[in-house]
DNA sequence: ATCATTATTATTATTATTTAAAATAAAATA
DNA sequence: TATTTTATTTTAAATAATAATAATAATGAT
């Protein structure tokens, strides 16, 4: 069972430059919309399939939140988010991974664990100031 | 702005009693299959417009892993869960809630954090033991 | 560069989820 | 109980995401 092979594509490529230039964690159709600009023709069944090949290269990232859509993250490296419970923006924390977590995991299932994914609730800062004005 | 106050239908009750009597964190769809049983014209609209309220008012949990479809948790209290990465089942881990996560989480960010969601990747036992035999 | 192979694309159709609007049912009040 | 108010339901339509398929483009070998 040899294991298929990826390629990059100029579609591949685009999508993912656009992703590594922004920082907010844009959704799939943002996606698309930027990448649209550099290749006129370009489709989102497309954009869809790449983020997920891209995600299963450990490329990239895609969080999803509830059932409404998900936002993708050009960091592939494990690190945490917050999503603002007030305004709904997710902002990167600044705080590393808890290795250990992992293994207490493993404790308690008794079988192998590789990562994890973790997402803080609260209140950004600007949302968080406005509060305070209350 | 006084808040909108919720209402208990009968077919709210019937979408969460189905939803309570397993374990095995469902999908709408199959909610929406046990609950028309009872109430053969359920509309599936309504399935998915109740779990959002139930979600809202901290009955139940979502859980939406990448993109494909969320499944839901009849248990509100946060704990945490391990994808099998190989058969897609969702467990129940038994390993009590870090609660300085939400801590460190504060001290990174600079404004409030009110909960965490945590999730791990791994082998359920039953893959982990068909891998052993490879 | 040419040819063969195989992944990827665009297009189209399908599934998952949400939203809109009119009809119904629950709660509050007279 | 009858009436009013407002949330919820059903139905139907809209949006988000995936899957199928024939056409295209990338890779490897000549």
């Amino acid at each position: 069972m040899a294991k298929k092979q990826r390629r990059m594509t100029k579609q591949k490529r685009v999508i993912l430059d656009v992703l590594r230039s922004t920082t907010s964690h844009p959704t799939a159709d943002w996606i698309y919309n930027e990448a649209k600009k550099i290749l006129p023709n370009l489709s989102l069944g497309t954009v869809y399939r790449n983020l997920n090949n891209l995600k299963e290269e450990g490329k990239i990232l895609e969080l999803s939140y509830g059932s409404t859509y998900s936002r993708f993250d050009g960091n592939p490296e494990n690190h945490y988010h917050c999503v603002c419970v007030e305004c709904g923006k997710v902002a990167d924390l600044d705080m590393p991974v808890v290795e250990e977590l992992d293994k207490k995991a493993q404790e308690a299932q008794g079988s192998s664990i590789f990562y994890h994914r973790l997402e803080f609730y609260g209140l950004c800062p600007h949302c968080e100031e406005k509060e305070m004005k209350n």
